[in-house]
DNA sequence: CATCAAATGTTATGTTGTAACATCGGGCCG
DNA sequence: CGGCCCGATGTTACAACATAACATTTGATG
């Protein structure tokens, strides 16, 4: 896979469209409880809790949502990559695209919370690649930098 | 800083000196309790929770350690480099060389729970690199490869 | 319609992490 | 000595994150 290329980045309908196509594809279902867990977790402008959800979710449909049941469809998500899971916030992303696996690397910023993202496929390669030469396999790397974003720094 | 050095990985009382001397060094006492934390947290040989440590001080001290006070040790010691935190783990592992400052990059094996660490500059270097180049500053990356070591596969 | 499987709901509980305040003990100064 | 301060630890309570077990609903299919 080329080291870069371009995206643009899909909102609104295009990227639940792109999350709902991917999913089918993956052989799963596109209910309407996936589809109010995806369009909560889009909505968040940074990586939110399970929890974070569950209450987005549970205003949104004026019922209560336990975090049990979207912790399930945040697992399903992550295994059809249509989320990423931030292993350093306890919280999770959507992926802008799904249909294209990456490794990615996570910007976190301590002071405010936001998270950006870089797809840099070179470092990834040579994190997983070290990784295989110490015997492991298969091999799935987790790579965040906590920091103060630009914003944040005055 | 050199990419690769060697290191012979210090046991027991050396490695328990080790840290004693480093977190003298940053001006901090080393205390029975911070010693007692140090050994349960070396004694064991895959990352500890705080909770692991907290039930490990208590049987070794027969009086009941709460993990609230395992926590403000653990985070002490880990600001002081005499330990590491697994992030994708929740736990703790005790830093062989608290005197020499790496990012390092944590192998997790997702079956047994072993985790080793390997200490590349380049690659981390890289990761640094690219999180500034981002506009964060300072950062502190987070490595770690989840998978299945040599020894859990067949 | 009957049945089955997948998805979701519900309740309970386990694990990880923090906050707030009390107590202890050692150094320091009058 | 006695009083004071401060860092470390103890104690209690609670917040946040995560999973387990089982009940119920829903929708596809024979």
């Amino acid at each position: 896979m080329a080291a870069h290329h371009h995206h643009h980045e899909p909102k609104g309908k295009a990227l639940t469209h792109a999350a709902q196509t991917t999913l089918e594809k993956a052989g799963e279902q596109w209910t309407s409880m996936r589809a109010s867990v995806f369009e909560a977790l889009a909505g968040f402008d940074k990586p939110a809790s399970a929890y974070d959800i569950a209450e987005a979710v549970s205003k949104a449909e004026d019922r209560r949502v336990a975090a049990n049941s979207v912790y399930r469809i945040l697992d399903l998500f992550v295994s059809a990559n249509l989320a990423r899971r931030v292993e350093s916030s306890n919280a999770y992303v959507a992926n802008a695209h799904p249909d294209c696996l990456h490794d990615c690397i996570f910007l976190v910023c301590d002071k405010c919370g936001q998270t950006t993202h870089i797809d840099d496929d070179r470092i990834t390669g040579t994190v997983r690649h070290a990784a295989e030469a110490a015997g492991f396999s298969p091999v799935r790397p987790v790579i965040e930098v906590r920091g103060t974003c630009a914003d944040c720094e005055e």
